[in-house]
DNA sequence: AGTCTTATATAAGACCTTTATGCATCTGCG
DNA sequence: CGCAGATGCATAAAGGTCTTATATAAGACT
């Protein structure tokens, strides 16, 4: 499974149905590509395409069941494999970790509005 | 510039002259596919090809002065962006981040072993 | 010398991306 | 209302980077 169609996946569960230029954006690739991406999704399963009523131009891209499963799967998955790196630190270092997570939130804030304004 | 392709540079920059198959297992791609990597970053003057004298099968990779000044440029390039968004938190938040850091190494160097045990 | 292993190169194909383009639908203005 | 331009998506062609399979050359060991 490539970045882009993990972190696709990611942005719809995050944020619901999305059209397919919208995911473009979001991922920061062309939209041809996104399409691309959301058919090869879709015939995996992961997702599906709805019309929207209101404008017959496009097409919404809808986690399925097993594309939510799949999400849930693999953060779990990244969560256990953090876990046990963070169980061989001391106290202190979980605790400095800890006291910075707030300053780190933000900086990833500021990096991704950054990255946005600046091209990609 | 592919980020494989940065990486080696930066891999090359830390520990000197590498052969191919070397720089392969470090960057976790296949052997043919950095002997076609080389070769662009040769073509492009970043890098150079020497011949090891006690083993006429390996090509020692080296950079270039113009490969080295690109490391460093790219790599001051990041520097001074981190350093304006870190600019923009406060002086609580950049000591938290600062009291994290040894833990934040401890845990990169932990996940880099990880990586290297499981298969990449 | 003969055989196995190691280091690199080459070739063919897969995958993901981009630009260019086409078609359908919407929007706004005369 | 009707048509021109804008917008949303799909398709096609081409480029870049990767993989597997295979070839060639050199070292190592019996």
């Amino acid at each position: 499974m490539s970045l882009t169609s993990a972190a696709t996946l990611a942005t719809l569960d995050k944020t619901g149905p999305r059209r397919i230029t919208d995911l473009a954006v979001a991922e920061g690739v062309t939209q041809p590509a996104m399409t691309v991406l959301v058919r090869t999704l879709e015939e995996s399963g992961l997702v599906e395409r709805k019309k929207d009523p209101s404008d017959k131009r496009v097409t919404l891209v809808c986690l399925t069941e097993a594309g939510a499963s799949y999400v849930r799967t693999r953060r779990q998955a990244g969560v256990d494999a953090y876990a046990r790196l963070i169980d061989e630190l001391t106290g202190d270092e979980v605790e400095a970790l800890a006291a910075a997570l707030p300053a780190l939130l933000r900086l990833a804030e500021l990096e991704s509005r950054a990255r946005q304004e600046s091209g990609r």
